[in-house]
RNA sequence: GCCGCGUUGGUCAAGGGGUUAAGACGCUUCCCUUUCACGGAAGAGUCACGGGUUCGAUUCCCGUACGUGGUACCA
């Protein structure tokens, strides 16, 4: 058996959809088991959708998901250009071939023509509007002129372009991994157009050739190709051959949390979260778009979270890492129905994968987020420290700002309501003696400081608990965060002395 | 409109002719903790509808409804 070859074929024209990451993990899972490699394949065939920078983008994406392509436009490879606009001339002579058997023709319509045709079509009450067996016989195209008016247009140069011939009354099926066998009838495929005016390939065209010359074997993509897929089929059976053809499987969509349809970048907006991979800027409007990454996900969760989007192991298992991916998945488990995305289910994926990742695994990530806050870290040992006391806490990397901040620098506020209304002389005095105490310790672990914090607190007979809330205002600045004492050990005598001090002043 | 694909709790989903129809997210309650989380326990909530086939259908078949995709010289 050859060995197995997928791709991921993005357009340039904009930021990395979810949607298109899990495409990329699908195709990336499905090779990796089957130790093949993973191609990517730049699909830039539309030069007025081309968008500066959006190539590079797409890259960086894949990089920051920990997902090397083997062969691609920055790998290169044994198949380069993985560029379709640099293979410009090879599809050509594809769609002269097709001409020359007769299963293509050119067609010189204009746009307009077109339209009236259209127009045309709706007042006979036909159900299909479509350009096909039935309507091609009226139009301008070389099947209906004759040779020597076809040969005239061409000599002089008229816009044309090259369209599939698809017969009337014929069948075509074919299996999808997925979906199991289809068939189309190709009374209701239309004559898509192959080769556009100005000498590009369309989609239809370019991936099959491309599919053909790269040796791709299976072929993944997105489950809005199904209508299509006759198209392909057609042309591999013209071009290169049934036999030669990928194996198929289209994806299911992610659909809207609330509505209905296919996820959007606009649905994220509206419902605040995050579609794209990471942050895209478009460089037309200079509107930036957040991304997974940037919100704070790390990209083990992110990609963990994608693969329960559509497959399921069929396990009790949730949490993946990319290798138990690999081993568990198989296409055959993939889902035929769309799935609608939900953000909190992300938001736990995240949160599984904080607290699984050690806290030294952690600490160069959380370094870069508290960085962007201008809380600038310097001593890692001390940072790790701290992360492993709060990151159970923290969902998404950006919180390790407000759960870790206290640990660094004295809290600007205090949640002075949740104490001063049981404030008391008593309480006071408490704290005072306190001080006097734990600096006379030789010991200042979390064991020490609780035991001389309760003895004091029996001697005055309060409860430790009313005076343990107050020292936590007075340590963190507010109602959350680890144990008391594990923060006092952890911030230092000098500091929980200080901080205490500062808060006796305001609580009078 | 036409064509394709789909339909298990609010969401992700396992299962698949006979089951108390898994599990997860979210939600509610309780325990732990005089903080917030974590952890633990419990709870509410489901097989779209109508016909078949069958001793028996959530599971198979056919319709209907609904959803979704396509219907571009976009991918």
């Amino acid at each position: 058996m050859s060995k197995v070859r997928v791709r991921f074929a993005p357009s340039p024209t904009g930021g990395l959809h979810l949607g298109g990451v899990r495409t990329v993990l699908f195709n990336y899972l499905f090779a990796k088991k089957q130790d093949g490699s993973f191609i990517v394949r730049v699909e830039d065939t539309d030069q007025s959708r081309y968008v500066e920078g959006a190539e590079k983008y797409i890259f960086d994406c894949l990089a920051w998901c920990g997902i090397a392509a083997d062969e691609s436009v920055i790998a290169g490879g044994p198949y380069a250009p993985y560029r379709q606009s640099e293979r410009k001339d090879l599809y050509r002579q594809y769609a002269e071939k097709l001409v020359q058997d007769g299963n293509a023709y050119y067609a010189f319509d204009t746009p307009e023509e077109i339209e009236t045709m259209r127009e045309f079509l709706k007042t006979t009450g036909s159900g299909s509007l479509q350009y096909d067996h039935n309507s091609r016989s009226r139009m301008n195209n070389s099947l209906r002129l004759l040779p020597e008016e076809t040969q005239a247009l061409l000599n002089s140069g008229t816009p044309h372009v090259i369209r599939i011939k698809v017969n009337a009354n014929e069948t075509v099926q074919f299996t999808d991994m997925i979906r199991g066998d289809i068939t189309v009838d190709t009374n209701n495929v239309d004559d898509k157009v192959l080769l556009k005016a100005d000498g590009m390939p369309t989609y239809h065209l370019a991936v099959v050739v491309d599919d053909y010359l790269m040796k791709i074997t299976h072929a993944f993509r997105g489950e809005e190709w199904v209508p299509s897929a006759p198209i392909h089929i057609l042309l591999w059976k013209y071009l290169f051959g049934l036999h030669n053809m990928p194996h198929w499987a289209h994806l299911p969509l992610i659909l809207k949390p609330d509505g209905n349809g296919k996820l959007s970048k606009r649905d994220g907006d509206r419902l605040g979260f995050p579609v794209y991979a990471m942050d895209w800027t478009d460089p037309k409007t200079g509107d930036t778009t957040k991304g997974f990454k940037e919100l704070g996900f790390l990209p083990e969760a992110f990609l963990n979270m994608l693969a329960m989007l559509g497959w399921n192991p069929g396990t009790e298992q949730e949490i993946f890492s990319m290798d138990e991916l690999i081993q568990s998945f198989s296409m055959d488990r993939v889902h035929t129905s769309g799935a609608k995305f939900d953000f909190e289910k992300a938001k736990w994926f995240n949160h599984e994968w904080i607290k699984k990742l050690s806290a030294s695994t952690l600490a160069p990530l959380v370094t870069n987020t508290l960085a962007q806050k201008n809380l600038q870290i310097t001593d890692n040992d001390y940072l790790v420290k701290v992360v492993d006391l709060v990151k159970e806490r923290c969902t998404l990397l950006t919180d390790f700002y407000e759960q870790a901040g206290y640990f660094f620098k004295a809290p600007l506020t205090l949640d002075e309501a949740a104490v001063k209304p049981k404030w008391t002389t008593e309480k006071n005095n408490f704290f005072e003696e306190f001080i006097i105490r734990i600096v006379a310790a030789e010991n200042f672990d979390s064991a020490a400081i609780e035991t001389i914090f309760k003895e004091l607190a029996t001697e005055k007979n309060i409860k430790p608990g009313e005076l343990q809330l107050p020292m936590r205002i007075m340590l963190v600045g507010a109602k959350f965060g680890p144990g008391v004492f594990d923060i006092a050990t952890t911030i230092g005598k000098e500091q929980t002395i200080a901080r205490i001090k500062t808060a006796l002043e305001i609580f009078k």
